[in-house]
Parts: structure tokens; sequence; C-alpha cells
DNA sequence: CGGAGCAACCAAAGCGTTTTGGAACTGGCG
DNA sequence: CGCCAGTTCCAAAACGCTTTGGTTGCTCCG
């Protein structure tokens, strides 16, 4: 069934039915309900295809995920966001897989070249990105989940990282932790480096000065949480207290600490970020999990929404949204060995 | 650049330089090597839109994700595995998120209507899938990642869960132990009752009966591992060992396991089935866990390649898969209880 | 030398939409 | 009655590719 097939057995023409389906104001209202009827009755769809030739618009976007970095449990949470949002404007969204940043920006050029997409989100940047230097230069609309170091050129939706660091160790400083250990993502993403400037940030206005052996990145997972929270507590003066950088570190975390024999919440204290999956619940743990929290599923959703703006004209330099991030303070957060008589935050 | 333009730049027809670059045979090779050379350096690539509807293939298979079940840190690694197996044939990945079946039904409809994909891949089935019979009447190509109970229906690539299951029971039984928890996947999807046959098959097979208050099912989450277990060992007679049916599972297992002041391997035994995540590592966990093994991206890989041939005409009643799943034994498996003085298998 | 056969190329017709530039019909008004 | 402005509809062009059905030269052979 296609557009001729349904005008002639309308006995009208490809134009009105056209016009019709599509919202125009030149076709009587009794023509159109009735074309409408039809289109439903006979299960009409337009081919999306010569659609897509004849506006020029592809009506989907791209979205890469990179096997190095920027990848595991957070990819679906994420698209299930932007997705789900994106599919009430029928939207479509193109995920592709590499393996290198070579592929990728390949990947980028073949399909914005070939016209398969509109826009494109990138996520996981560099302060330096060459996806955003590339796309800037093709003139290519895109947004970031995160940003780079220069703001101002590029759309973009980020949480405030350090913000929401340099609060979670302030509390754990105020509750007389010194030894405070920071379980950071890769060396070299922006959001690590927001979040180990927090920390440091929190220190300074504290008049202490951190233990820098005490800061480590990797990937966020159980593994490496494991692995770096037992090498840390078998040392002479080990953290009396853990930042873990996701739920998937702090169960991680969570196990060497009672591998070592210790209790969380009362020997140790530790705070995760929490990205709220649906499957890893911060408040249902035992202990339940002090969190800086911050839905990645929203944020999504909030991606696709500024992703709309941007393709209807908005500029990208005016689409720049900064989540705070809430800190949930729950039992795995207890007093540290400096505590002195003053009050807790 | 379009193909007019780079047909009059090199002083050719449109036609002559499709065909080259489509690598047809009526062209000479030195202008096939100029025109490709040209195309190169211009830039060139078709629009893709223009292509599908000339050809009529949309050179795109979609794959739909619902929020309820068969959700979670599998996703990106499945699509891993598919996506960068179906570039190398250009073929994109359509992804959608819904909610409920009836959503994700909808998805299809319009997606094939609209002529956007060529393909579907379906997963986490249940032994009647109105997926199934949505796409069968439809006569629309797809492949499913699981099988349904109508197996000949289909093309299907699955991995042997009744036998992987039936196995690593029967090793904990040859071990001593007789009250093995199972924590199954939830209630209703095929793999979970296939996971279940195993199970009372290896119980039937040493001529024992199962205790039923032990197999629960759930999704597979750190949480209700955790909360499951604490359960079942709070009971007079607890179990001493336990099928974890992911490593999600398994880690809220391992928690709960400590929690009650057990030692793991030693106490209580686990066999956990590992989907091979990259950033969750059943050998270097301590204590190591024994494992049903299969890689999920592996199978992606799989999925694609028999999606090609399903594409290229091989009838779906000949694309049947199935895929022997390894055990692996490590540290988190010991003896139990009623180990008599026979060999350990 | 004439034609068959082949290699190499081309013009134009689709593919199924949207959109441009009219055309036909209506009613209202002088 | 004639004309004008809407309203409602339509024929045909355009989007950029693939593919059909040629045409043009050339070589080779009887």
């Amino acid at each position: 069934m296609n557009l001729k097939e349904l005008a002639s057995n309308l006995g009208l023409s490809q134009t009105t039915v056209s016009r019709a389906l599509n919202g125009y104001p030149e076709v009587n209202e009794a023509t159109r309900t009735r074309v409408e009827e039809a289109a439903a009755r006979l299960g009409y769809r337009p081919n999306a295809s010569a659609r897509r030739l004849a506006t020029g618009r592809a009506g989907a976007v791209g979205i890469v995920y990179s096997t190095g970095e920027g990848y595991g449990p957070h990819t679906s949470e994420f698209l299930g966001g932007l997705g789900s949002r994106l599919a009430s404007d029928e939207i479509d969204v193109l995920v592709s897989t590499v393996d290198t940043l070579d592929e990728e920006l390949a990947a980028y050029r073949r399909a914005i070249a070939s016209k398969k997409i509109d826009a494109i989100v990138l996520h996981s940047p560099r302060p330096a990105d060459a996806r955003v230097a590339l796309l800037n230069e093709l003139g290519f609309p895109f947004i970031m989940h995160g940003r780079t170091e220069d703001e101002a050129g590029h759309a973009w939706l980020d949480i405030d990282n350090t913000a929401a660091t340099q609060r979670a160790t302030d509390h754990l400083l105020s509750l007389g932790h010194r030894d405070i250990a920071l379980l950071n993502g890769p060396k070299g993403l922006v959001f690590a480096n927001h979040r180990e400037a927090g920390y440091r940030l929190a220190f300074k206005h504290n008049k202490l000065t951190p233990n820098p052996t005490l800061i480590t990145n990797g990937q966020f997972t159980d593994e490496i949480g494991f692995r770096t929270t037992q090498a840390m507590l078998e040392r002479r003066a080990g953290p009396t207290a853990f930042l873990a950088g996701s739920m998937m570190t702090a169960l991680g975390v969570f196990r060497a600490i009672r591998s070592a024999g210790l209790e969380l919440g009362k020997d140790v204290s530790m705070i995760a970020h929490d990205d709220v999956f649906p499957y890893l619940n911060a408040d249902t743990m035992v202990p339940s999990m002090s969190t800086t929290r911050s839905s990645i599923r929203a944020a999504g959703t909030r991606v696709a929404e500024l992703l709309m703006q941007l393709l209807g004209g908005k500029p990208p330099s005016e689409i720049h949204e900064l989540w705070p991030v809430e800190i949930v303070l729950r039992e795995s957060t207890g007093r540290g060995p400096h505590l002195e008589s003053r009050s807790i935050a």
C-alpha cells in the first residue's frame, strides 16, 4: 500500500492525500478525516526512504559506543531514556559499536555523508575532544552528554560532578575522616577530572591536604573496586572512607571491606555515585548506601529534548544544562577517627 | 556531492559511475579505478535514502528493548557483538525502547510498514511468543536470540541452558550438596524454564528429589540475589549450595553469604552463570567463581551472521544453532555435607 | 567487405514521497 | 451578471539513486 494506491482508492490525488496526512491547512476537514480513516483502515504508512529522500531529513540520530570506554551498563539506561523520548517524535536511533577513536570518527563521516542521520549524540568526553572538533568542522549538529573544556563550543548536558564530589568529600571530612580513597574513573575523561577537582576543593576548603596515593583511576567495575580496596586496606595507614565512582565499583569495595573483616558504616565509610540503575538499588542494600545520585536515564530523556531544540534551530551555544547532584546519606557513612567534638554537617 | 555531480565531474554517465562503484562487470577496469579514485578524493558517499528507495532494501535491522524484561547490562554486550558484525556489511542497527509488549508489537508493525528495516532481532522469548506469531503472520524475516516452544517455526540461536544447569547441578550433587538453591530468571521465559528443567533432571538422574522451596524466580540483580540468599540462609535447614542465574545475582549471593559469616567455597558453594561481561570477571574474583560460561557478545556476533544468511534467502527452518555451555570449576565450589567416600566428578 | 559478437558506455524510467505552481469551483459583492 | 478572493484540489517536478534497454565502436571471422 503506497500513496498512489491509497489516493486512487479514495479518488483523490496524491497531493491531497499527502497534505491531509501531514496536517496541511489547504484540505477540507471532511476529506482529511476520510483520508485518515482510509489510511488507518488500509494500514498505510509512508515509505520512510521516500519521505527522507523528498524532505532531506533523515528522521534519525546516531550514537556510537566504543568497546574501550564509556561502555557498560550505563549504555542501556541512557539509551532507554533517549530512545523512548525520541520515539514520540518519530525519530529513530542508530547505534554503532566501534573499537577505536579512529573507527568512531570514520563512522561519523560515513553516516553524515550518506545522510543517514540528522544529528549525533556524543558521550564520555575528553577535555579536548577530537569528535567535537570533527563535527564542528563539518558543521554537523550534535549534543554532548557531558562537556568538554570548550563549554561554549557545543551543546551539552552534564551533571555537576565537581560539586557532587566536593560535597561528598566535605561530608566525610566533617565526619572525621582524613584518609579518603577516591576510586575515580579513567584518567583523561572530563568527568573524572571534575570529580578529582571536587575532591581536592573539599580538602582545600578544610585547610587539609589529601593523600595522593589514595586517588586511583580505572573502569567502574566490581573487580577494580575490589582489588583497589583490598590493596589499600593492606597498607599500614589505610583509608577510613571511600568514594566509589559507581555502584559497580561500590559492590567491589564492599566485598573487599567485608573480606578484611571490617564493617561498612562503622569501621569504614563509603559514598558511591549512583546512576540509578533499576537493578542496583542503593537504598535496599545492607547496609544502605550513601550516594551522590543522578539518574542517567533521565539524562537520556532530557538530551533527547535538547536535541529536538537543536534540530529546531536553537544555537548550540544556548544549549547548556548543568544538573545539580543530590546527595543521599544513608547507613554506609559513619564517623571517622578524627571527629572532634564539633557538630556533624 | 551526489552521483550526478560526480559523473559530470568525470565526464561519465551516472550509470557508469554507479556500476563502477558497485562492482558491476560491464565497466572498464581503468575507468573503474578512475571513478573510485575520484569518489574517494571528493568524499562521495551515496545518499542512503535514495539508494534504499531505489533498491527496496533498507540496509538496517531493528531490535527493541523492553524496560520490563530482557533488559540490563546484557543489552550493550549483545548489541556490541551484533552491531560490529553487521557494520562490516554496511547494515545499520535501529534500537527502540518500549515499556510494554503491545508497544513492542506496534513498533514492529510501524517499522515494517514504513520499510525502515529488512529484518528483526528478537530476544528473551516466552514459550508461545506473541512477537513470533506476529512476524510469522506478516512473513517478515527475523531471528531469535533464544528459542520458543515452536523451535522449527523460526530461526534462532540459543545456548543449551538445560544441559548447562543440569551439569552444574549434577556437579554440586556429586560434591555432596543436597539443598541446592536455584536463583532462576523470571518465570515464563523460556531460558528460565530450561534451567529449571536441567536442575530437575540432575536430581532425577541421581534418584533424588529437589526441595521446591529452594527454587526462586526474579530479575538478575544484585539486590534480589542478596535478599533471596539472606532469607534462605535464615531458615533452619538452609541451602548449602547456590546456582546463581547471572554474575549480578552472584554478587548479591556472595554478599549475603559473607553477611551470614559463612565462607564461600567452604561453608557453602556456588556456581553462577557467566555471560562474560568485560567488567565482571569470574576468574579474578576472590574466591574465584565456578561458572557455566557463554559469551553473550559472541552470540550477538553469530546472530548477525545468521541474519545475513537469512537475508540471503536461507529458510528460517534451517537456521537453528544450539551452543553448548562450558562449565568452569574454580574456588567457589567445595564439598557438601552429604559427600560419601566416593570420587568427585 | 559485411555482419556478428562483444566490450563499454549511456539516456531514461523507475522507486514513493513532498512540494511547487496552477486550475477549478465556490460564494459574495458591486 | 461579471469578477474577485478564497477554498479545495490536482499534475508534474524534484529528491538521488539503481536498473532496464538500448547505442556506439571495435574486433574478428567467413
